[in-house]
DNA sequence: TCGTAATAATGAAACGATTCAAGTAATCGA
DNA sequence: TCGATTACTTGAATCGTTTCATTATTACGA
């Protein structure tokens, strides 16, 4: 726009000057000029500002200033090499626990001064792949994933490169990466343990594709306890997903059915699917909970405790999660990656109304 | 790891091509060297196939796959002298409403080419003050942004610079941005008139800083339902912020009053502060919602359908929103920033329990 | 066989910051 | 006043792409 203009004489004096401003963002060259230095100086007050005298760094910050010049970082990490930027690839951002743990690795990174760069999977291996490539082309320092496909070669290729992954939510042999997590198979079975203390005995594990690691851990868990109970059984139903909806789906299912085949302790692999599971019965009026079943869900989130009945959950510590995968990442960055370290953390046991026990049979 | 190599005889023959892959990411000039081509050949491979021969693009081809070639995003938009890159801020990556939203503006901007940045600003000026320096440093196309403070002077610089915006759940006299936005003071006067057509007389709003235009609005929509009955009252709650925790704070204090003074129908500025007023009123016992008091957010959040009881809200088109945020900001950079738009949605009532009618006076 | 298009391939220049070896100015002790 | 430090400043080289004016190659009709 407007790229005709004459030189006449009615020109205005500062017009280089109004140009400059009007058409492009001004660069460290600019700057430069305004304050009448080289532009390594100007770069030098920048970054080091020691290395400057008083006088022209006054000069330079006023040009800074009048120019209203602002770094140009795609041309400083092409010089670095690498960006100031952490990935962080999660399943499923509608989901507060991802949320929470993204915010603080956030803080966490900020702190030690680079930004994060959020992507999410929606639990799709290939827009996984897809956000592994972006941030690989943006040069990220590091990753943070929790994975939903098999990643291992790529992350290795990428560690080859000098790019180093940390596995969030998800344990790894310390021999290939570092990973912070929380023992699912511990969590599985504190659940599945506490639907049987409370008296129930035919349980159902809700929980999304066998295939994500998580849910099979916390799945396996569960299975352990269940074992401990030989007139206990486990009815496993496979959700598609890890929503609210797909949990209302597993339980429109369950409305159908008769009290005879009804769970009477359900595990839901996380809380969303737990209030999906609840919504279905509560809106149906045709079982109750805790009375003719009860429900566990896992993460504890905030909505777990407003639910429709308190939704009782195996609470993980997401704010450690975070921050300390942001840790661990840090580590391998000064240490050239050539050390793993794997953190587990244990979750803990939430009760609430939605396994309350009942006046109960056998 | 490694570093120490003799260069023996023991050397396998590709040597060089091994350190390469070792040491550096491979660059474009190493796929040409390779290719037996030049620098600019790759490059139009990559960008415009059509003027390559099949033969050469086969070569190169064959040569990035073997080297393992990743662009390098930050050279790239070095030379094109901006970003494929939106960013986003938003005051809350713990309400649902604005992940919604940010997922859905995530899609859109997908489809179109770009990535989309997410930064939280935490309602916090700061931080949002923060981000835009980083998005304006990242040189992304445009920006969405859900403000907090007051950024107008701000977004009219980053607008000077050939970087629009796009303020979101907010709108805007169109001369000076576009905006995509729902109708707060419609939303607000919906809210209170169903309470007030149910009955109740002594509302209460519950809102953060009255400072967020949102809020604000809300509050004056509310305002004029109530005006339209003489015998209504409104009274303002302040929460130091928009969140569960926020909310229940407000619900401690409300749980200490008389019933004489506790307001028979509560209206909040949204359902991160409704359930947790919720959740105070049903941990204590005290009051029950909604014979002693209704209860209605505002967003309807998924969680509003699965809480104890389950919330009344105000409805907003989440996915709409983001995707016409990405409509607009893709029309601003096309017509080069010089018209601009604002779509206003209409909130929508969703009753539900919190709010049903009892058997009450006037 | 030659001239003329069309088609492919080339490689230097530019983008904007950082780095660093080299140069200049200021300071100080003798 | 000189030489030696120290304190600042300079500007060319560099990072990895893309662009584009040239040059090389090929194909085709006369």
């Amino acid at each position: 726009m407007s790229g005709v203009h004459h030189q006449g004489p009615a020109c205005q004096r500062p017009m280089a000057q109004q140009w400059r401003n009007m058409n492009r963002t001004a660069s460290i060259k600019d700057v430069a000029n305004q304050a009448r230095v080289a532009v390594g100086t100007v770069s030098n007050v920048l970054n080091y500002p020691d290395r400057v005298s008083q006088r022209t760094k006054d000069r330079v910050l006023a040009a800074i200033e009048e120019l209203g010049f602002i770094r140009n970082d795609a041309a400083r990490q092409l010089r670095a090499g690498h960006s100031r930027t952490i990935g962080l690839i999660v399943p499923d951002v509608g989901n507060p626990f991802y949320t929470s743990m993204a915010r603080a690795a956030e803080t966490a990174a900020v702190l030690q001064g680079s930004a994060v760069l959020l992507g999410d999977s929606s639990q799709d291996a290939g827009r996984e792949s897809n956000y592994i490539d972006l941030f690989q082309e943006q040069r990220v320092q590091g990753l943070l994933i929790s994975p939903v496909g098999d990643v291992t070669d790529r992350l290795q290729a990428l560690r080859d490169r000098g790019i180093p992954s940390v596995l969030v939510d998800r344990s790894a042999d310390a021999s290939s990466f570092s990973s912070v997590s929380v023992d699912d198979d511990a969590g599985g079975y504190l659940a599945a343990r506490h639907l049987l203390d409370t008296g129930r005995r035919r349980l159902a594990f809700v929980g999304g594709p066998v295939s994500i690691q998580q849910v099979a851990d916390r799945l396996h868990g569960a299975r352990r306890a269940v074992a401990e109970n030989p007139d206990a059984s486990l009815e496993v139903l496979d959700s598609d997903g890890q929503t609210v909806l797909a949990g209302r789906r597993v339980g429109n299912d369950l409305v159908g059915r008769g009290p005879q085949v009804l769970p009477d302790g359900i595990f839901c692999a996380n809380d969303l699917l737990a209030l999906g599971v609840m919504q279905s019965l509560a809106m149906t009026h045709t079982y109750r909970i805790p009375e003719d079943t009860a429900l566990i869900g896992y993460d504890d989130i905030d909505f777990a405790e407003s639910a429709v009945v308190p939704l009782s959950s195996i609470r993980q510590p997401t704010e450690a999660l975070g921050r300390t995968a942001i840790e661990l990442l840090a580590e391998e960055l000064e240490t050239g990656s050539s050390a793993h370290r794997s953190v587990i953390f244990t979750p803990e046991l939430v009760v609430r109304h939605s396994t309350s026990r009942t006046i109960f049979g056998s």
